[in-house]
DNA sequence: ACCGCCGGGTGCC
DNA sequence: ACCGCCGGGTGCC
């Protein structure tokens, strides 16, 4: 069983390794390079506090005034403690609300009196749980757990002590309604002592055990097959007529959601202990989370298609045979057409939205579908852009003859359960065409969210997989001129947008028609770009109206285990929709190691996710069948000169280092640490890496402001060119203006102006908690255009330019065909790599972060052709695109300088080795003996361990740090 | 609330 | 009696 061994796992984790067990959770970025280095270090959240908290203690209170709400609660419930002050009776109330969100009372004023200022001040989190008495009629006990901030618990003790309450230690298990025993706090001591010594497994061991979470439930749902609906013209592979099964019965399931069960005549909620009578509601869809290149996209489609209700197709009609020879794939052109360079004309000729008339029902004898005049005349200017005006295609307008009407009996008659009402039976089309407030209102339209790196690759492939004879309605929710006429869009069966746009319109209030209605199916393509539950798009998504949900993703854990939350309250799963109740139920207790936890946190996975990798098995085959992946080692020796060079910034640095080291200054020290390291990992590649590099060096505190401005401009570019697309710590995208604060960490200049106006004045660093101040924000000078080459510097070779550039013309020998990956951390690298392939005569294209969507797209388009005389060398910076990027043309990588992380190496050599990849795919790793790099291969090594661990969220210790770092230098 | 608390009624044994 | 005691009214914040 996976979960054992995973729970085991976490369990023996060598303390060496692992530090000390942490409550902290939420593993934010911290410094990138540092964030690389160590993996996931964890810093206090940005945004909630409650996450990086320790227990102070506990304490038991009285809720009172049961006698006026009606929320109710079991004994042992868990309950929510929320602030009032609004309180006409008392500034100071507290109320008591069970996990539902109904109010059971408040909490007795003396206590609340000192409560209010802990609360308010943000001394503490309190959480509470009644332990018995919860029939009471009038008052009920509660107890207090008070959770925070270390350096926070003297002060709450202290409040609660001026108003006559102590806190019990926490360490009894009472405090946390569960009847498991969890670890102690910090300081606790009763951990069981490892029985096995950590052993160190492969990357694709781990993998595997990992992954076996998601599969190891031989449940019927999810080894049955459905075939899809005949309107899907590409055959579907195994695993995908699983997946669609496996979808179908979670959008037609009645089941209880995860954790519940029904006793007697209510529903119980295993986990907080809450009961009620009305049933809860499970969500009619769930994760695929699939790894990339299994076919999540197809699989989708075919649900669409296949399963409409009740698992009946969607109700299309074909085309009228005559208009066969006519056909145009209607998908393709629609989007060319309609969705972004043609929508202007769409827009123009239809009536704006104000000026139009009241629909008039039109109900014909057999006539079940209102339409409007002008709204007619809205789909007959569609269908002209639909087709760029050829009278010939098929389309609305004609189908209005043809096959519409059918199509509205077809879809009428797939209405026709018995369930449904004669009333609204009725009204048929129309009914579900647009009406808010039925409650037997069916839907239509499934609505696509994805990124606009996506977009795309959503048209080819319905216009691939979907038969071109049926009538599917999409349209492409994109660009300025979108129809935002409600009766257009819920007309449509398919409406693709992103998530970009999704939340522009959201931000507009009022005018988002794809917040106003109601969506058969919304679908999340890369769902995991909800996973930061502050950002826009994230609201915006979880505004949405849905009868089904569905999350694509294939990385459903990105960073840690809270990126789930996003996802989950998407799916609206009680009680996680709540942030407090996902947290205590599942993120606390798996953080803190806690076997109950994690295995809630499988069982709960498991319950709405289908998640298969590339070496899962369906019948003991391999559901891809993928070339091999082949990595090897080429050492490089570096020249004398080059050894040189090294060696003098190494024992430069080596001495700064090994006096930090007697100082006892070296995590203070990390930032200037981590540069001298990648002064060596540039050394390793090139010496014209790191030319400019170490120009200032002025005494710390003595520095003027100048240049302690030049300083912190100089670490920011040190981090911004290290040649990783760096993230920001706040809305966890790429970096945008970025700026630098005095404390040496990188956002988004907005991203941080905004924490600064709300904290204000006493902003603190989300990552190291240092005071920040709108003043003290460092902005990256703009670039001068071309620093990159100077004129008057004369290129020169390297080792590994020498070593790479015999391989290549060696390859290029024996294949002249045969293309290959350049990858390096440094841009500026593949700017010299450049020079000796020219020289040579390689056709040669180039990705990197810098680039535009459009010129990414370009060398895309030019590496993947496979023309005579098309590129046959892509040169590509270790982070640049999204893992979506399909570079399957080449078989060969050479990757020329090691990355801290060896997950971002692994993702790059899956960019080439992926579905479409028809060769072995061989890796050549350049290595320069006896250098940082060989010492880096070591850590990666660690880290491959320590990526397997739950979640990676363990937060390596300090000593882990001075460790890393006497590996990397010899120490 | 089978409590506590309040405030009015009441007052030898 | 500027008390005690009784018993009814009452009850979150």
């Amino acid at each position: 069983m996976a979960w054992r061994f995973l729970s085991k796992f976490s369990w023996d984790l060598d303390p060496e390794i692992y530090g000390d067990r942490h409550y902290n959770v939420f593993t934010h970025k911290f410094y990138p390079d540092v964030e690389d280095l160590i993996g996931s270090d964890i810093v206090a959240a940005v945004d909630e506090d409650f996450d990086s908290s320790v227990l102070f203690g506990t304490l038991r209170g009285t809720v009172v005034g049961l006698r006026y709400y009606t929320g109710v609660v079991s004994n042992n419930e868990m309950v929510a403690l929320q602030r009032e002050p609004n309180n006409p009776y008392d500034k100071n109330a507290v109320k008591v609300n069970n996990v539902n969100g109904d109010q059971v009372g408040h909490i007795k004023k003396e206590l609340a009196a000192c409560l209010a200022q802990i609360m308010d001040n943000k001394l503490a989190f309190v959480e509470g749980v009644v332990p018995y008495g919860a029939n009471n009629a009038f008052t009920m006990p509660v107890q207090l757990s008070f959770w925070g901030r270390g350096e926070n618990k003297q002060a709450v003790l202290d409040r609660l002590k001026a108003h006559g309450y102590k806190l019990a230690p926490p360490g009894n298990s009472s405090e946390f309604g569960f009847g498991t025993s969890w670890p102690p706090g910090k300081a606790g001591t009763s951990y069981s002592a490892p029985v096995h010594a950590a052993v160190q497994m492969t990357t694709e061991q781990l993998k595997t055990e990992f992954d076996k979470l998601f599969e190891d439930l031989k449940e019927d749902d999810k080894t049955r097959e459905v075939e899809a609906a005949e309107a899907v013209i590409t055959p579907l592979l195994q695993h995908q007529k699983q997946a669609l099964a496996w979808m179908i019965s979670r959008e037609n399931n009645k089941e209880l959601p995860p954790f519940w069960e029904k006793r007697e005549n209510y529903f119980y909620n295993t986990i907080t202990n809450f009961a009620e009578k009305k049933q809860p509601e499970n969500v009619l869809g769930g994760i695929l989370a699939d790894e990339m290149g299994l076919g999540k996209t197809l699989t989708a489609i075919a649900v669409i298609l296949t399963n409409f209700y009740d698992g009946k197709p969607l109700p299309v009609e074909r085309k009228r045979n005559q208009l066969k020879e006519e056909r145009i794939p209607a998908v393709k052109n629609y989007y060319k057409v309609s969705s972004i360079s043609r929508a202007k004309e769409e827009s123009d000729s239809l009536p704006s939205q104000s000026s139009t008339s009241h629909p008039q029902r039109a109900t014909s004898k057999k006539g079940k579908y209102t339409v409007s005049n002008d709204s007619e005349l809205k789909v007959q200017n569609m269908e002209k852009i639909k087709t760029k005006g050829e009278a010939t295609n098929p389309g609305r307008k004609r189908r209005k003859a043809s096959c519409d009407v059918q199509e509205d009996k077809a879809f009428a008659s797939a209405l026709e359960e018995p369930t449904i009402s004669k009333k609204s039976k009725k009204k048929g089309t129309a009914a579900a065409q647009h009406k808010k407030n039925d409650t037997q209102e069916k839907l239509r339209t499934t609505l696509i969210i994805c990124p606009l790196s996506v977009l795309s690759n959503w048209i080819d492939q319905l216009e691939q997989h979907v038969d071109p004879d049926i009538c599917l309605n999409t349209y492409v929710y994109y660009g300025s001129e979108r129809s935002k006429d409600p009766r257009v869009l819920s007309s449509q069966d398919i409406i693709l947008t992103t998530y970009t746009v999704l939340a522009s319109d959201y931000g507009t209030r009022g005018n988002s028609p794809l917040h106003k209605l109601k969506w058969l199916r919304v679908l999340l393509d890369e769902g995991h770009t909800i996973r930061n539950p502050n950002a826009q798009q994230t609201k915006a998504v979880l505004a949405l109206d849905a009868q089904r949900r569905w999350i694509l993703t294939g990385t459903p854990i990105q960073n840690s285990l809270k990126d789930l939350w996003s996802l989950l309250s998407f799916l609206k799963l009680k009680p996680f929709t709540d942030r407090e109740w996902w947290h205590r139920t599942i993120q606390r207790p798996v953080t803190m190691g806690d076997r109950g936890g994690l295995k809630r946190l499988q069982s709960l996975i498991k319950s709405i996710t289908l998640r298969r990798t590339k070496t899962s098995k369906v019948n003991g085959k391999p559901v891809l069948k993928l070339p091999e992946r082949k990595v090897f080692i080429q050492h490089i020796t570096l020249t004398d000169q080059e050894r040189r060079m090294y060696c003098s910034v190494k024992d430069e640095s080596t001495a700064a280092i090994a006096r930090y080291f007697n100082e006892g200054t070296v995590l203070t020290n990390y930032a200037d640490i981590l540069g001298a390291l990648l002064r060596l990992r540039q050394l390793c590649c090139h010496p014209s890496l790191c030319a400019s590099a170490s120009s200032s060096s002025c005494a710390e505190g003595s520095c003027t402001p100048e240049a302690l401005r030049e300083k912190l401009i100089e670490k920011m570019k040190l981090v911004l060119g290290s040649g990783s697309d760096e993230e920001c710590a706040i809305c966890l995208e790429s970096l945008n203006l970025p700026v630098i604060t005095h404390c040496a960490h990188v956002f988004c200049k907005p991203c941080i102006c905004e924490v600064i106006q709300r904290e204000k004045p006493n902003a603190k660093c989300p990552l190291c908690r240092k005071d920040i101040g709108l003043d003290h924000l460092v902005e990256c000078p703009v670039e001068d255009a071309d620093n990159e080459r100077k004129p008057g510097q004369e290129w020169v070779p390297s080792s590994k330019i020498n070593a790479l550039m015999h391989a290549l013309i060696e390859l290029k020998k024996q294949n002249p065909a045969v293309k290959s990956l350049i990858v390096s951390q440094f841009t500026k690298f593949l700017s010299l790599i450049e020079v000796p392939l020219k020289e040579s005569g390689f056709a040669f294209t180039r990705l990197d972060g810098s680039m535009t969507q459009k010129k990414r797209v370009e060398a895309i388009q030019q590496f993947q052709s496979n023309e005579a005389g098309s590129p046959t060398i892509m040169l590509l910076s270790l982070k640049a695109g999204g893992v979506g990027l399909n570079l399957t043309a080449a078989s060969r990588v050479f990757l020329m300088d090691p990355a801290w992380n060896p997950a971002a190496e692994d993702q790059c050599f899956d960019r080439c080795h992926r579905l479409g990849q028809k060769q072995d795919v061989i890796i050549t790793k350049f290595i320069v003996k006896n250098s940082v790099e060989e010492n880096m291969l070591k850590i990666q090594n660690r880290k491959r361990e320590l990526a397997a661990g739950a979640f990676g969220t363990k937060k390596p210790s300090s000593e882990t740090k001075i460790n890393e770092i006497k590996t990397l230098m010899d120490l």
